[in-house]
RNA sequence: GGAGGAGUGGCCGAGUGGCUUAAGGCGGCGGUCUUGAAAACCGUUGAGUGUCAAAGCUCCGUGGGUUCAAAUCCUACCUCCUCCGCCA
């Protein structure tokens, strides 16, 4: 618990500590906060967010005042509990020290609800700020000032004018997005027939793609978490109204696998040796989508229900960068096998997730809307979740322990992919060929159509 | 849903109020011996915080409580096990 204060600051400092090529203790570190707080409040600013470390560091120096206070009178306490046993057992009266004990008791019991208060006064706040962005991510406003890095593949080329997918999916009867509204409401997906087929072989080919081919673990978590649970990957307490609660229950949908497969080592030290833990997991997502209103109100872009296969790393903490550019090149290769012309690019500061340090964003060709649209997200999430969710390793020879980095990439987005194989492989006559990767998984059908 | 039982260090396990700074064992690490290994023997071995280093403080499922003093007593909750009932 008291380890969670330093988070914001150690990360802020390590911006700095990085380029002094200095690895210190977390101590050195918050000192150094201390004296470079504006430092830290940039850092926090270029995401567009104001924060106010000042009243975080008073409230902090408080408790470090308490916490001595405290500390002297429970050394008294067990000096001298130890004292009136021995006297007891000698037959001594220790009727004076008992009687001092009563007080000092009473005064720690009091300092310990301060401390408590203090505790849970600065975690408020620190479970509401976000994540440093690395230092190579670059400062911008929004979505627009995200870099493009590379293009992969070509976009095809029509002789018709290219459907939707919505259209091309009710035409071919394999998706009944109308019928699902009636069954529970809006932004559910129905698929039908070769279209559930089509999901199906995806999910199939992308596990079997990540745990024969990039060494990923096969994992199927739980789709419901409790609240620590979502605490730990940074969903919560901040962004409660984006997330499916249960009635009754301090429990939620994941809006993510990477929610229950994150936390799976939770409070764990593990051996550096097992590092990086590589899991993947095929999981519903379920997202509110409060605040879309209006936006991608057609087709299977944005729904309350998908389903996503995630990518999860449990990464040494000298190698997490590696092991983002390898996580996102796992996911390239998934578009690459299904023949997906898509992009990458990299988040500003101002359009990252709450707990990024540093995100790359895959976006796929789609020609019904002549544009790219997301269809993964990698992060490397330093030890910002490992943080809150206690997930440390040990380096060999060496004692005590220290964070992870975490990571995740969606490997893919399946609904988003289905979508993009509609518009990418739409023949002129409505068909929609099967993609060469796929045609094993769809039972040998080359085609969909009517 | 009903009735019982149990949660202690990486693992097993002792401990029912005061030198427990948690016995003992297994496993791990280091050493002796050996050409090497095994066996045997000797030593060592929880986490967090704190410090130049230390001392100190906290942690025996979780939260409250009793007491000068709690792994140990009380209480609520969580998890697991056994039996009964129900169920895919």
């Amino acid at each position: 618990m008291f380890s969670l204060l330093f988070y914001a600051l150690y990360h802020a400092a390590k911006i700095q500590i990085i380029n002094a090529d200095n690895i210190g203790t977390v101590m050195l570190e918050i000192k150094y906060v201390r004296k470079n707080l504006s430092l830290v409040e940039e850092a926090l600013k270029n995401r567009g967010g104001h924060v106010d470390l000042s009243a975080f560091m008073d409230i902090e120096k408080g408790r470090r005042e308490i916490l001595q206070t405290l500390e002297t009178l429970q050394n008294r306490r067990n000096v001298v509990s130890a004292d009136i046993a021995r006297m007891k057992k000698e037959g001594v009266n220790a009727e004076d020290l008992v009687l001092e004990m009563r007080d000092v008791s009473a005064r720690v019991k009091e300092l310990e609800k301060q401390e408590a208060e203090a505790d849970e006064a600065m975690s408020r706040i620190l479970y509401t700020i976000p994540n440093i962005p690395h230092a190579s991510v670059p400062v911008g406003k929004d979505e627009n000032d995200n870099p493009e890095l590379r293009r992969v593949g070509e976009p095809p080329v029509f002789g018709f004018e290219p459907k939707a997918h919505w259209d091309l999916g009710e035409d071919l009867r394999i998706l009944d997005l109308e019928r699902a509204t009636k069954i529970t409401g809006a932004r559910f997906p129905l698929y039908l027939g070769m279209g559930a087929r089509l999901e199906r072989a995806l999910i199939n080919f992308m596990l079997d793609t990540h745990t024969e081919q990039h060494g990923y673990k096969e994992i199927i978590p739980p789709y419901i978490v409790n609240r620590n649970t979502m605490t730990c990957t940074g969903q919560l307490p901040k962004f409660e109204e984006d997330l499916f609660k249960l009635e009754g229950l301090d429990y939620f949908l994941i809006p993510t696998a990477e929610v229950p497969v994150t936390n799976i080592h939770q409070k764990e030290i593990l051996a550096e040796d097992d590092l990086p833990v590589k899991f993947v997991a095929c999981t519903p997502c379920f997202r509110s989508e409060a605040g879309s209103y209006g936006k991608d109100t057609r087709g299977l872009i944005r729904q309350h229900q998908f389903n996503k296969v995630e990518l999860v790393k449990l990464a040494h903490p000298d190698t997490s960068y590696d092991e983002l550019e390898k996580l996102t090149a796992d996911a390239e290769t998934i578009l690459k096998k299904l023949g997906l012309a898509y992009r990458v690019i990299t988040l500003c500061t101002g359009d990252m997730g709450f707990s990024a340090a540093k995100t790359y964003d895959i976006e796929v060709w789609m020609p019904g809307q002549g544009k790219y649209r997301e269809i993964s997200s990698c992060s490397n999430f330093e030890d910002f979740q490992a943080r809150r969710a206690g997930i440390r390793f040990r380096r060999k020879g060496q004692k005590g322990s220290e964070l992870v980095h975490t990571l995740n990439g969606s490997g893919l987005a399946v609904g988003r992919c289905f979508a993009a194989i509609l518009e990418n492989y739409q023949q002129a006559d409505g068909s929609v060929l099967v993609p060469d990767a796929l045609v094993p998984y769809m039972g040998g059908a080359q085609r969909i159509s009517l």
